[in-house]
DNA sequence: CAACAGACGTA
DNA sequence: CGTACGTCTGTTGC
């Protein structure tokens, strides 16, 4: 177990690292990834090409700090590929008007950023690429290549990776040489083999019919190449044989189109492609004139200071340990806080882990850090008991990434984990809730500037612990993650102070992981036969409403398709067009309600109720296939998606499961009380939004109906058409409930128009009246806006934040969009605080009173607990006084509660 | 096969 | 032209 030094990723910082991009590629699909009626200069420049460009320009160059770079383009459409074959590229349209003059302001960006562009007439940008790529890995540089196009991926090699574009031009994906043998089951080089076999589309290049990527990677293994594959079409059975001998000319012809030059005569060599740094007033200049403000900021936040480490990996001291040694390295490098991986599954609240890594930070700059891995399974006694005395000490400090999976496996293994102080993707959750992942290698790099994924060591540069030549094995990876994790941790430290988060991260986040995971474990119960009945009865009512909904259009459809509906709806039985949708006219429920109403066709009534009863059976079986071997649901609680703070619910999603309707309540009924149980106890706040709108807002009106005790709408309603409350009539009443509740989404006067069938200048009067009679509220709202516009962000009662950058675009839909979530985020934000931290207190008080009962579900403003028998009265009081008492507002927090034998029966 | 769009369930 | 989610199905493929 002698200690060796692990790297465990590209540590190269003499290694220059080349960024090749097809600027055509790139800016083409830009162009189509950002609507170009979005991105417009006050000139009337369209510059979404340029905008899309610019945007994945800087990303790349911060997430991989090139240090030479070049971009290429084609200078025309003819080439020698089109000499050698007419049709090359032939089926593509001439590009827009709109994309042409973007490509010279492409140029400017670039010029302005000193990036050196490369052209050549006679050759496209791809040969340009190959060329440098050919040269600078011979001459030992990394070489990252940038493009759209799938030609390059012959170029990949181990320095020679391509990065791209999956989604738009906001993702790219790294094609290694084992990405790309992964994928299409061949080596790099092999790959235009593949192609000539296949065909490309977007070059002209047909394939052969009949041959898709499969069985075209399955001839080139057996006969080695193309050439092996030609020399061999005879002998090639079947229908696919066939095709191969009648299409072999093209086949021929296309390896010859697809195969990149290599040798393209340059005016500058790899070395001259030395990023030389930009000029900050060009920059200036040009992002002022294609107002780019985001982006200009973009680019100065990541890239004036380049992280000094950019380029390194992960440095340990890396141990494998067994028996006494376990202790002895935790006594020694586990006193600080560590960074813990843990190596094992976990799925809907259970789990099992096979391993843990532990790693120390480095003690001083450059000095490896001391990590370690144990063998869970394989362990002996001593290093066991080592392990979890450690684990469970709350005076030993970790840190783990997305803690509740992990814990979850150890805890099934036995082992309960103490003294977690951080968990590093709840604190970039906390600093930054907008992102849609919080992937620990992303964070590194943002964060540390360090890359993480294994797939970028080159093969070279391993040092692993076996002594074998197998490359980094999972226990290495753990602990490269290990001390990733530490290390994040110490840099997050202070981007969490600075946005005020430690506290919520300590006091909220972590401690609720641990409700979560054991909610997660508990699941809750299914009565499975009555959901088997409803299963059945819903496919009946599915059954019988598609029988009669053909019967009405005298044919089968399919009725789950938008498409073959509006083809029946609107060709064939001529009805007046509903809502535009991005491909049609909307078949969507209100729609078809307002069909219905205009042209009574028992189609659409049938239509309507086989959605119906198809949602209800999708849900019930979705649900069926989630029980448990227990009996019992157990969903997965998401704490770091919801952009306001809340908890989102998947695999399966009880936080929509049906309430509304009859038949919707009878999925609930099923949901029950598990054995050994008393009963389900559901409690829920009332109104809780409109309290907190009361609260943020000082409303004096709205405060003093929520402490009159009157009903909230009827109050308001009762002020807004200056009536008595007795007075107020149903359908004032709901017109208020729509109104006040809009508000807090940033409904418009026209939406509010349309929501309540009403005139649009009737809404107008009907908010100008609230607003007059509750001016705090239009105060609040227009407040919380401009607050958000001066500091970037908005703020929840416990200081949580949404930062909304796009309050200051320049894009109208984009600004009105980020308004309508900074009135939102504050108030949906405080009541997922508030309900969190109701959780814990509810926790708290079931284990100080030494209870059994237990929390099973949350539904946003609702727990659902299970009780034990006995424990009714005791759970309802704690309950009432954990929730109301979740934080001091200026009106009450109202609790009602109920109880049952299931879910809906425990519903009020 | 994967990504997208449309539809719809909840708070 | 009302926020926040997750899931299912059908369609499509710059």
């Amino acid at each position: 177990m002698s200690p060796t030094t692990t790297s465990g990723a590209a540590d190269q910082a003499s290694r220059p690292r080349l960024l090749l991009i097809d600027g055509h590629s790139l800016a083409y699909r830009a162009f189509y990834a950002l609507p170009v009626e979005n991105f417009a200069t006050a000139t009337g420049q369209f510059t979404n090409a340029v905008y899309g460009f610019t945007s994945m320009l800087i990303n790349v160059l911060r997430d991989e700090s090139p240090d030479h770079v070049a971009v290429a383009f084609d200078v025309s459409r003819q080439s020698f590929r089109t000499e050698a074959y007419a049709e090359y590229k032939g089926n593509r349209s001439k590009s827009p008007d709109e994309f042409g003059p973007q490509v010279s302001l492409i140029k400017e960006v670039l010029a302005a950023l000193r990036v050196p562009v490369l052209e050549k007439p006679g050759f496209e940008a791809d040969d340009i690429i190959a060329t440098l790529a050919t040269q600078a890995g011979a001459a030992g540089y990394e070489v990252l290549i940038c493009s759209g196009d799938r030609d390059t991926f012959q170029l990949v090699r181990d320095n020679v990776t391509v990065l791209y574009p999956t989604r738009g031009v906001s993702e790219l994906s790294r094609m290694t040489p084992a990405a790309v043998e992964a994928k299409y089951g061949l080596l790099p080089e092999r790959y235009p083999d593949l192609a000539a076999l296949v065909g490309e589309t977007s070059d002209n290049l047909p394939g052969i019919p009949g041959v898709g990527p499969k069985t075209a990677a399955k001839w080139i293994g057996l006969y080695g190449d193309l050439d092996g594959v030609v020399a061999n079409a005879d002998s090639i059975k079947g229908k696919a044989g066939q095709s191969l001998r009648d299409h072999l000319a093209q086949v021929i012809l296309n390896r010859q189109i697809n195969g990149l030059v290599k040798d393209v005569e340059l005016p500058l060599t790899p070395a001259e492609l030395r990023l030389p740094g930009w000029d900050r007033e060009e920059v200036h200049q040009v992002f002022d004139g294609l107002e780019f403000r985001v982006l200009r900021e973009r680019l100065f936040a990541t890239l004036a200071s380049p992280e000094p480490e950019a380029e390194g990996g992960f440095d340990l001291a890396a141990e494998k340990l067994t028996g006494a040694a376990v202790g002895a390295w935790l006594s020694e490098n586990a006193a600080v806080a560590v960074g813990i991986t843990v190596l094992g599954t976990w799925k809907a609240g259970h789990g099992d882990a096979s391993g843990i890594a532990i790693a120390a930070p480095e003690p001083s700059p450059g000095k490896p850090g001391p990590a370690a891995f144990v063998d869970l399974v394989e362990a002996d006694a001593e290093a066991l008991a080592a392990v979890t005395a450690w684990l469970s000490d709350r005076s030993r400090p970790k840190v783990l990434h997305d803690a509740k999976g992990p814990l979850t496996a150890l805890s099934d293994r036995g082992l309960a984990v103490e003294g977690i102080i951080g968990d590093t993707a709840l604190a970039a959750y906390l600093c930054l809730p907008d992102q849609r992942s919080y992937d620990l290698a992303d964070l590194t790099v943002r964060h540390l500037g360090r890359q993480l994924k294994a797939e970028e060591v080159p093969a070279n540069q391993q040092l692993t612990l076996d002594m074998d030549d197998s490359g980094p094995d999972e226990a290495d990876l753990a602990m490269v993650r290990a001390r990733a994790v530490i290390d994040l941790w110490g840099a997050l430290q202070s981007d969490l102070a600075e946005r005020n988060a430690a506290g919520l991260l300590t006091d909220v986040e972590l401690p609720l992981l641990g409700v979560l995971r054991t909610m997660e474990h508990h699941g809750i119960a299914i009565d499975q036969d009555a959901l088997g009945d409803l299963d059945s009865y819903f496919a009946a009512a599915v059954a019988d409403a598609g029988k009669q909904a053909f019967e009405a259009i005298g044919k089968e459809i399919n009725l789950g398709s938008p498409k073959q509906l509006q083809v029946v709806l609107f060709d064939e039985l001529d009805m007046p067009k509903t809502k535009r949708t991005k491909t049609g006219y909307t078949t969507d429920a209100e729609a078809l309600a307002d069909l219905f109403a205009k042209t009574e066709h028992p189609f659409l009534a049938h239509l309507l109720r086989h959605r119906d009863a198809t949602k209800l059976r999708q849900t019930v079986e979705g649900l069926l296939k989630a029980i448990g071997d227990d009996g019992r649901i157990h969903t997965t609680y998401l704490q770091t998606i919801a952009a306001t703070g809340r908890l989102s619910s998947t695999e399966p999603n009880l936080q929509n499961i049906p309430v509304r309707t009859e038949e919707g309540r009878r999925i609930r009924e099923t949901f029950v009380v598990g054995p050994g149980f008393e009963c389900l106890l559901t409690a829920d706040y009332s109104q809780i939004e409109m309290r907190i709108m009361a609260h943020l807002s000082q409303d004096e009106g709205l405060i003093e109906a929520f402490r009159s005790g009157e009903d909230l709408h009827r109050f308001v309603g009762s002020r807004v058409f200056s009536v008595e409350p007795a007075d107020v009539t149903a359908e004032m009443r709901s017109k208020i409930k729509a109104m006040s509740y809009g508000l807090a989404y940033g409904l418009s006067a026209f939406g509010l128009s349309r929501q309540l069938n009403i005139p649009v200048d009737e809404a107008k009067t009907l908010m100008d009246d609230y607003f007059d009679r509750f001016g705090g509220v239009r105060d609040y709202l227009h407040g919380v806006v401009d607050e958000a516009r001066r500091t970037g962000y908005t703020e929840t009662i416990l200081g949580r934040r949404r930062y909304l950058p796009d309050l200051v675009s320049d894009n109208r839909q984009r600004r009105e969009m980020a308004e309508r979530m900074a009135l939102n985020a504050p108030i949906q934000g405080s009541a997922a605080d508030i309900v969190k931290v109701a959780m814990l207190a509810v926790e708290e008080k079931l284990r100080e009173q030494g209870l059994r009962s237990r929390m099973l579900l949350q539904v946003h403003d609702e727990l659902v607990l299970e009780v034990w028998p006995g424990e009714r009265e005791q759970v309802e009081a704690l309950v009432r006084e954990g929730m109301a008492g979740a934080a001091e507002l200026n009106v009450p927090l109202d609790v009602s509660v109920g109880v049952g034998q299931s879910w809906h029966e425990a519903a009020h």
